[in-house]
DNA sequence: TTTGCAGTTTACGTAAACGTAAAGTAAAGG
DNA sequence: CCTTTACTTTACGTTTACGTAAACTGCAAA
């Protein structure tokens, strides 16, 4: 599996375009996103161009975004991931920056599992009255309770 | 555990300050969501009364607010525990329903594993970082290590 | 050459989710 | 009676995360 250039599709730079359709997201949002120095793609001339890196950021980024964090708060997120370098400090502070996104991240996994559990709930109800329903083969559309 | 009317504090009404302190939001944010009609707490005079089914809508309101969901679709969500009478076209859509949001409940999911997973190993490396700091005793800082 | 597409910048517009200020009411305490 | 405290409504302001329109550029096909 070869582009035209003899490079295999996901070391290729790719258009703007070409983001677009693989991500699901606007031009608007990527150059919004560049804007705030979440992205920075290559130039060729006017054009921009990303590559791998790009790509990998966006994925993030996006993940981010159905997590319901803001673009700030993304931008720190992804920042952890390129930093691990400093003087102990540092690192500790990055350490404690983890520990705090990850306690975040646990409490949104826990709301989920009790969103989940309460759907699943609603869902047994309805499956329960959908088998009652059965039993009596309605008795049309109007009176159907006697 | 009684108050001073003798009824447990989960059974009793509670104004808008103490479920602003309870709940760590704003009695604005209260009642913008009684104008978007996801709380109808009951009146006493001009007074607003929550009792346990309003926290219980609360607590699920900002469950869905932390896992990044629009009020809009928090509606919806919360909706779907307290509709489940109808016949069985009724009860069959909302069966779908609940099938899209598990859908996207479990994309959280995974998005939130994989968060996790990368922090790990951000934070794996800041440890491995740190213990090769330990060694050599640090010559830069100067006063770092007794 | 012209048409048309894909991309660009600039800039104003907008929906969502509240914040915040203003002005009034109701009950409790000194 | 006055003040404080808690609450109320009304209404305009603010931030975030883009949408959308306008006007321009560069290249490629007709």
């Amino acid at each position: 599996m070869q582009d035209q250039a003899g490079q295999r599709a996901d070391e290729r730079e790719q258009s703007i375009g070409e983001l677009t359709r693989a991500f699901g997201v606007t031009a608007r949002t990527l150059r919004f996103y560049e804007e705030r120095g979440l992205l920075r793609p290559r130039r060729a001339g006017q054009q921009r161009l990303y590559d791998r890196g790009d790509r990998t950021r966006l994925k993030l980024i996006l993940r981010g975004r159905r997590l319901g964090f803001s673009l700030h708060e993304i931008e720190e997120i992804v920042s952890l991931y390129e930093a691990p370098q400093g003087e102990a400090g540092q690192l500790q502070r990055l350490l404690d920056r983890i520990a705090e996104r990850r306690a975040e991240l646990e409490e949104k996994r826990r709301d989920i599992a009790a969103v989940l559990s309460d759907l699943a709930q609603v869902e047994a109800g309805c499956l329960e009255r959908l088998r009652e329903l059965d039993q009596k083969p309605a008795a049309a559309e109007r009176g159907s309770r006697a």
